[in-house]
Parts: structure tokens; sequence; C-alpha cells
RNA sequence: AGAGUAAAUCACCUUAUCGCUCUAUACUAAACUUGUUUCAGUAUCUAGAGAGGAAAGUCCGAACACCAUAGUGCAACAUAGUGGUUAAUGGCCACCAGUUGAGAAGCUAGGAAAAGUGCAACAGAAAGUAUGUACAGGUAAUGCUGUAGUGAAAUCAGGUAAACUCUAUGUGGUGCAAUGUCAUGUAAACCAGCGCUUUAAAGCGGCACGUUUGAUUGCUGGAGGGUAGGCAGCUAAAGUAUUUUGGUAACAAAAUAUUCAGAUAAAUGAUAAGGUAUUUCGGUUCUUAUUUUAGGAGAUCCUAAAAUGAGCUCAGGAUGAACAGAAUUCGGCUUAUAGAUUUACUUAAAAA
RNA sequence: CGGGAUGUGGCGCAGUCCGGUUAGCGUACACGGCUGGGGGCCGUGUGGUCGCAGGUUCGAAUCCUGUCAUCCCGA
């Protein structure tokens, strides 16, 4: 698995969104929520992955984009070492849940934390 | 120099590593109509491009699309000195008037009260269906005249239209979630009602008229099926830059050059290192002011040293950039904004 | 992208349409009284430049314009 994040990566399908709230199951590691499902996609692609901020704790336009861009870094530079082992297809939502917008450093180890947490939590079922 | 007024320009930079979107190019795959196509893929050690002055608020005006090439009257709403400018405007420019400021300048919904209706608390005799007190003057007589007093306004009648209203001018409605098309779906299908030219219903929210469609094909309701996607619209335009000419100016015309974002759970980024503006710290050198001491001169001046304050230069440490993210596209307006640069003008008081 | 509503003592609301004398009501808070004490009741008081700025008017919470904030609705 590389490290990339393109088109073909992301959560698009307004279905499998709407799905995946209803559905899905959610881990915790402050400031980050996963919500995730195992479903069946029509490529080759192992995770699908979309990020949220909300408006209600972020006003401008600026500030949420800048958390959505380090939650996508991480995100791209963390999911190979934790999904490779990954047998079925997961759609991922990964919301930031905080209030300040925080650094990249806390962001990448809050981000690992949160794999692991769940990669624990898929073999144990 | 300081303080201020008006306007214009800019909106941190460099390098490395890892990524994102679009376009082009090359290759691969699939399909068949065999040289084309694809919600196909791969390549950045292939090339190019990739947020703003406000992209924001959505307050005006237009383009564009559909409803009839957008009709008539009323209603409703908007605007309001004069002239100009523009695709258009409630914007902008010039001038007049009013008003604020010492000034440079700023601000102003700035038509009509002799068409009509209304409103004016408290105070006051009285705020129009009018009429009285004190003093003075005057008369045959009388609020007949003046002053005082109340009030924003008092014997002349006026004020108020950002009260109703009148006058002039303008406005058809809905918005890219418009609209077209492809795919999916037994879907122009099924059931009920209304309607066949004597006018039901519809053509997007007020009323009336007119007009168009109008039985295989319309409209309303019921019950249900599918999608929640692709493509076009969508970025070459009232474009941008420079120069010249006309105009007081807004602006217009001409010439030359140039192609400059198109995302859609929404690209334009992340990390590291270094530097610039800025702010701040103490140091060195120089200049200058004050004070003290010493020497000279002799009536407040010169020279030297020290201390303190201020300024500039030099090298160094710390700090490390505001407001804010395109969403159909333009022209304005309004609001947010660290700091830097430039031009023109003003300078009362205080200080020098 | 397009519609609509609301800002008034600490909190929840009237008053705004149709301008005027001291901007009211409930609750909360402070003090006093009734009670042996608490609760409860009664009385008195504190607390507002009516979101902000400008304008119209003799006079503005109220009318007009601009602006800021909050909330709601529409596939």
């Amino acid at each position: 698995m590389k490290l990339t994040y393109s088109k073909k990566e992301k959560l698009k399908s307004k279905k499998l969104i709407d799905q995946l709230f209803t559905e899905g199951q959610s881990v915790i590691v402050f400031p980050l929520r996963l919500v995730y499902i195992q479903t069946t996609f029509n490529d080759n692609i192992i995770a699908k992955a979309g990020v949220s901020v909300s408006k209600r704790n972020f006003k401008t336009a600026v500030a949420r984009n800048r958390i959505k861009r380090l939650l996508r870094e991480s995100y791209r530079l963390h999911k190979a070492t934790y999904f490779n082992n990954l047998t079925t297809q997961h759609a991922f939502m990964i919301l930031y849940i905080g209030k300040d917008i925080p650094s990249s450093t806390q962001i990448e180890k809050k981000m690992q934390l949160l794999f692991k947490k769940f990669t624990d939590k898929i073999s144990e079922s």
C-alpha cells in the first residue's frame, strides 16, 4: 500500500455515508472519532475514508479546511502500517470532535492510537 | 519632524522530502463501427496550470436559462436637487444647496404642506370648532397694539410626508438546486375524479382582462417503482496588462501584447531548515542636550573629563506575519484586516 | 444558493403595529416584618444608556437606513 490519498480512496457515495452513520460502529480517541463499517466496493480498494469537522465548533472555513487537511495528511501517512493486513473492505469516516485547532504532531499521535485501537477491535471479533 | 485628510499599490520569501486536482502527452486494457470510444487504468526520472482584496455578507444591478420573442389595467414595492456616466443600478463623477470641522476634507431618502385626511405628551389662557392674564399704550367701545410668561412651534399661521397621501420615474415571475441529456427502473405504466370549445385545468405566490395549450397526448389526487449518479450548462470574458488620444472627472475610443483555477463529503496541502518586515533586549562607536568638577577668559563664553537622557549606525540574542478559502459569471456597495510603500494636501491649540 | 425570525435588568417575557409624562410583569438577589426556628406570606429596595452606528423628528425601545450576532426553513 502506497502513501497516497487520491480520488479513488475518498468516500464519496452519499448512500454509503448514510449507511455508515446509521449502521456503523465507532472508536474514540479524543479528539478523534472513527466510524467504520464493512462493505464491498466495485473497485479494488481496501479502504475508503472521509473526514469531517463540525461547523458548530469552527466558524470559519479556513479553520475547518486546515483541520481536514491535517487529518487527511496523517491518514495518508499512517494507513499503510495498520491497514495492510485487512482482508475485507471497509468504509471510514474520521470526525474531529475537539474545539481547538490542533498541531500536526498531536494529530499524528492520536491517529496512530486510533488505528491501533481499531485493528485490535477488528482482530478480536 | 509630529499630528491629520484624501487616494493608489502590495498582501512574506527560498530550499528539500512526501502528497492533491485539472489539462495535455505517452503506454496498457476493454468494446466494437477498425480508428474511434470509455463515470477504465498506469506514468511526474513527461510538460503546463492551480484562491482573494475582500473569494465573505448576499444589500443593489445585469448577463444567462426556463415559463409566451413577456401582453394590458389595478394593487404592491422601490427610487427622489441638477447634469453626466454605464450593459445596468439605489453605484460612480461634476456642480448647487444644507450641515460638521481650525483646515485639508467628511456627511445628507435634498420633490410637493395653496388637493385632501391625520398628529403634536408636559407646560400654557389658548396648539383652529381658537382666544385670555399682568404691565404699558390707545379707543366712543372691544385683545385694538406692544412687552412679559409657557413651549420645538403662539395671533402671520406655521411644523410634521423615514404619518396616510399626491407627483414623476422604474419593476412580469422563478433561479445553475435554472435548464438539457445519458444511465437505472415492467414507468408517457396502474386506479379514481374532473374536463371535449357554452371554457374545467394549467402556463410558479395578489386581483381582473387578454392570450396559448386543450381527449391516443391535459390536470388533480391515490397507491407504488427507480435514482440520489455521469455529461453538458462551466469558465475567451461588458477579460487582463501597457501606451496614446478625448473629457474637470466618472468614463470612452484606439493600438500592441497575452490566455490566466474549475473542485463537488468539495483540489490549491503537510513537515523540516533558513531568511526578511516587525517588536524587543543589552553592548560598542559617533552626534547632541542637561548637570557636576577642573582650567582659561571676565559677565555667561570657550576647552577637557565624568554621569544621566535622547537619536543614528554597526554586529549579535529573542520574537516570526492580519483578515480570511473560489462553487454559474460579471459590475458595484458594505463589513473584517498585522504591516509595508508611494502621491497630493492641511496644520488651530500644544511642543520644538 | 435562496427564504424567514429574534436581540429589552442575572434568567424568561410584555411594550414596538398607531412615537410623548417614571420602560413594566414573573422569577432571582438584598433588607425588614409575621414565626421559637425553617418554609411560606406581606412590605421595601437594588439592578436597563432597550445588540451597535447613523439619520428623520421638538422628542425614538417604537419610524428609516446600514451593520453585528444568534436561531429556523427549503433538494
